[in-house]
DNA sequence: ACTACCCATCAACGAAATTTGATCATAGGT
DNA sequence: ACCTATGATCAAATTTCGTTGATGGGTAGT
């Protein structure tokens, strides 16, 4: 649970943390396209129903991705918001010499 | 040590494990702004020494700063190309329908 | 009612990460 | 030579994570 008197830091660690395991990542990959039902993620990740259900439990309670009920389907989805909140982050994080270096570099969105 | 065959997801996992701990945040933070000793930092984050040095090297080990040592000092820096690594990551895991929403949102660098 | 499928949750275990205190190495000052 | 300050490293204790297998709750089809 996300308390209101979480600090940006303790947020900004929080998002990281979710992200920081391989499986957690390309499960967001394949919701990067559109929402998801768990059993297509077991599919193609090749991983075990409750090793899933685990991981997208994480990325849940980090609110990057929702999920919905649908019959007896379990959809999951990103988040669009938090991600913006997490790009905000990595350039809150830049040095203060290098942010203008990003646009110059083409290397912004 | 970053291999050369590994993946792009590992290195984002590693990136973001890297980021996930508040006092390592918190160090980024101070060094943001240039490089800074070890009892610079240790005064200020009011952390033990040797936990400090173990945080620090997580950090060099994921490859976002370095070490420099002058006469007794070490003078640690955030390294801008991984930082820059870090944007381009944040940017590729944005919905695909997201992307340029960033832009208009004026939310980029 | 019975069966099959989808998924969350739990307990248990092992592995990895973090903290703490102690020790060691080096550089400088006196 | 001696003493002190800076930091890295190590071992031990603790905490947090991730995986696995089992269980249970729904929902749908027959």
């Amino acid at each position: 649970m996300t308390t209101a008197v979480e600090s940006k830091l303790a947020r900004a660690a929080a998002l990281f943390h979710a992200l920081s395991d391989e499986t957690r990542l390309e499960i967001m990959e394949m919701l990067r396209g559109g929402e998801r039902c768990v059993c297509e993620l077991t599919d193609e990740l090749e991983a075990a129903q409750s090793r899933l259900s685990f991981h997208l439990r994480v990325l849940k309670e980090a609110g990057l991705v929702t999920d919905r009920k649908e019959g007896r389907w379990s959809y999951y989805a990103i988040v669009p918001e938090a991600l913006a909140g997490l790009h905000d982050v990595s350039v809150s994080l830049q040095p203060t010499t290098q942010r203008r270096e990003l646009r110059k570099m083409g290397r912004c969105c």
